[in-house]
RNA sequence: GUGGGCGUGGUCGAGGGGUUAAGACGCCAGGUUGUGGCCCUGGAGAUCGAGGGUUCGAUUCCCUCCGCUCACCCCA
């Protein structure tokens, strides 16, 4: 028997509801905020996530779906949606809009992972991006956005965390400290994190392996090291937060797994604290478009994790209510009704009514029966009487009544 | 890549070296002649994850593999 591939999930009919609910809800929000949809294939050129991802980063090193095409090209079935948006953007000339260019997407993403809770190989994503505009209210409508979809969805006591890693001019300036703060506790860390001494000392910031150790508290934060440009910019940004009243965290180890990140970074977590717990997290790129070729352009977005977000609202108990479709049933008796339920199915249909007829000829008892199962709003019934008189028998299921009337008003009974 | 837990009909789930391998849900049919949801009766459906080993005999014990799951790493 064959069954999904590790890490993929069948949505089944029933987890729908959660989806469709948790699809229409944050599209919404999106569009509420000014942002517009936007779809990109499913995979592109390995180069476009390698570069912009970033190459020291697990996701390019050890996570993604990578092969070579019938034609040699170098393919990857997309991690993360950044980048092709932006490859999108500029493909397109899409910076010949009003600016900031704001875009959504909903869509599924790859990523060669062990599953657990909350993790999949092939998961999905609701992300946006606003490219084009560095001023401190676009961080702001971003975070807002972020914030309000999670309100929208009845996910409560979301909480935001927020960091600044300043602009890349800043960056040799602050990983050279960070080098200095750990190097001498090299001996103390493991092979990863020695690596990561020299690649990326960044990352050994939010390293689990080094959480606690005492040299940890006094690692040099990022938010000192940033130019006064930027500084400027995230003052301004935590002045709208507070003005606001919007809750937040700062976090001077929140350093993000992607290199293409700048200045804001946040996440988003639930109150309850797991593993995988950041169900929504972003930041500013403001060198990513440049580094894809176009002009010096900043960006700034955010990509949620659906399967999380559906995981944290069955955590809730909430309930997505949305009236099953509640369809109609054809039953007959005898091959000519039949071919008359057939017929009749049709026109319902046309009417925009769900019809169903009963596949295999079964006693009335059973067709009732299964019209009970299936939630059946009402039943047709078609036998040699109702052949003859040119009627049709309507029984509603949930009040037991029953009417006859004429073939043509049929589509009127079930009303 | 590492570690823990688990793999029995479609689902949930007992059991245990030799059994007709429980039970529940679901599915199908019947409870008379054209009528559901409750109830009653019956039926279909399991090479007990796969391979190997121990044994007279394994689904039950051992090993390996595969899968699921949770956690680590990392991430949405």
């Amino acid at each position: 028997m064959h069954q999904a591939p590790r890490g993929t999930a069948d949505i089944l009919p029933e987890q729908q509801r959660d989806w469709s609910f948790v699809y229409g809800t944050v599209a919404e929000a999106a569009r509420a905020f000014g942002y517009a949809r936007i779809d990109t294939p499913i995979f592109e050129d390995t180069a476009l996530f390698a570069r912009t991802v970033g190459e020291e980063t697990d996701i390019v090193q050890k996570e993604m779906y990578s092969f070579q095409d019938r034609g040699g090209q170098e393919i990857t079935l997309r991690p993360e949606g950044t980048a092709a948006v932006c490859r999108a953007y500029l493909e397109h000339g899409l910076h010949n809009q009003p600016l900031p260019v704001r875009l959504y997407y909903l869509c599924p993403m790859f990523r060669y992972d062990r599953p657990q809770a909350g993790r999949f190989r092939q998961f999905h994503q609701f992300g946006i991006e606003a490219i084009g505009d560095s001023d401190a209210t676009v961080d702001l409508e971003v975070l807002q956005l972020a914030m309000e979809s999670m309100e929208r969805l009845g996910l409560g006591g979301m909480r935001l965390v927020l960091n600044n890693i300043g602009d890349a001019a800043d960056r040799p300036r602050y990983v050279e400290a960070l080098r200095e703060h750990f190097r001498p506790h090299a001996a103390h860390m493991g092979r990863d994190d020695r690596r990561r001494l020299d690649t990326n000392p960044l990352r050994l910031l939010d390293s689990k392996e080094l959480e606690g150790e005492s040299f940890m508290a006094s690692a040099p934060r990022s938010v000192d090291y940033i130019g006064e440009e930027a500084r400027a910019h995230w003052q301004e940004l935590l002045g709208y937060l507070d003005a606001l009243g919007i809750p937040y965290r700062l976090d001077h180890t929140l350093v993000r797994g992607l290199d293409y990140y700048t200045r804001t970074v946040f996440e988003v977590h639930p109150a309850r604290e797991g593993a995988q717990s950041a169900v929504c997290a972003g930041g500013r790129y403001d060198g990513l478009i440049e580094q894809l070729g176009g002009r010096p352009t900043p960006g700034i977005g955010f990509a949620a994790g659906i399967e999380r977000l559906i995981l944290n609202l069955r955590e809730q108990g909430a309930e997505p209510q949305d009236a099953a479709s509640a369809p109609l049933l054809l039953a007959y008796r005898g091959e000519r009704a039949k071919a008359e339920a057939v017929r009749l199915a049709a026109t319902l249909r046309k009417g925009s009514a769900a019809a169903v007829v009963v596949a295999p000829p079964r006693s009335l008892k059973a067709q009732l029966r299964y019209a009970s199962a299936l939630g059946a709003r009402g039943v047709f019934i078609l036998g040699d009487a109702e052949l003859e008189h040119g009627t049709v028998t309507f029984r509603d299921m949930a009040t037991s009544e029953q009417c006859e009337v004429p073939l043509t008003q049929a589509a009127d009974a079930a009303r």
